[in-house]
DNA sequence: CTGAATCCCTGCCGATACTG
DNA sequence: CAGTATCGGCAGGGATTCAG
């Protein structure tokens, strides 16, 4: 089985959830949807989690797999990632300077949200 | 129960459906990932489809919900999320002349991928 | 009532060049 | 090796105005 749907409980409940933030009428940062969205906000940002839940990488490394990708776009994507929590920097002492990066336990977390933006796509570009 | 986690099945599967189309060394539209990411993409949309989620609406009751979003915005979004599936447009004869807005189908199964993003959001905020 | 046309402003992203 | 600095092009989105 290549990727069966995952498990989602949603056959009663119409909505979202009946949370005091989910009333809101306008985009505010503390929506937890848009906390999610701006996590995942930036072109090459999916593609850059999808790397670092393979487990540990480099900048280097990094840069390698998405050929594609200019230094200052993922270095961006780093920062950006690190600031929102899902992605923790180790300095490498001495030389060559290296860095590792890898998902924080709350980025690994982002798993099960890139499954269910992958499954809905999937059936999309039948 | 308020919002319970959605029983995601993500313990064993580190990265995501090995599926080739998970290849890809740079953002491509064919990636459903991407697709999804495109429906949703834009200021005010998920908003949109979060009213959708709770019914039929037609363009005034959707302007009154979201009083800020000029009507340019709600007509771009709803023609963009038409567009992508999501989305279903009925015109009604007659004047005034109304326009009702439903979501598809496959707009309604965005439900849970809005839940996904909720959920880890949510969790973020603590 | 619904929505298209126009204008402007802002922020993103890519390329290039440069530092610790 | 791992970034930052700077610049330019382009698309997104808000306000306003006009049309079917």
């Amino acid at each position: 089985m290549t990727h069966q749907t995952v498990g989602h409980r949603h056959t009663t409940r119409p909505g979202l959830p009946d949370d005091p933030r989910a009333a809101v009428t306008e985009p505010t940062p503390s929506c937890p949807v848009e906390i999610t969205l701006a996590a995942l906000r930036g072109r090459w940002t999916t593609l850059v989690i999808r790397e670092l839940l393979q487990g540990d990488r480099t900048f280097t490394e990094l840069r390698q797999a998405l050929p594609v990708l200019s230094d200052k776009v993922l270095s961006d994507r780093l920062a950006h990632l690190t600031e929102a929590g899902v992605v923790d920097r180790r300095r490498e002492p001495g030389w060559p300077s290296r860095t590792h990066y890898r998902l924080t336990p709350q980025g690994r977390r982002l798993g099960p949200v890139l499954q269910a933006l992958w499954d809905w796509g999937a059936t999309t570009a039948l």
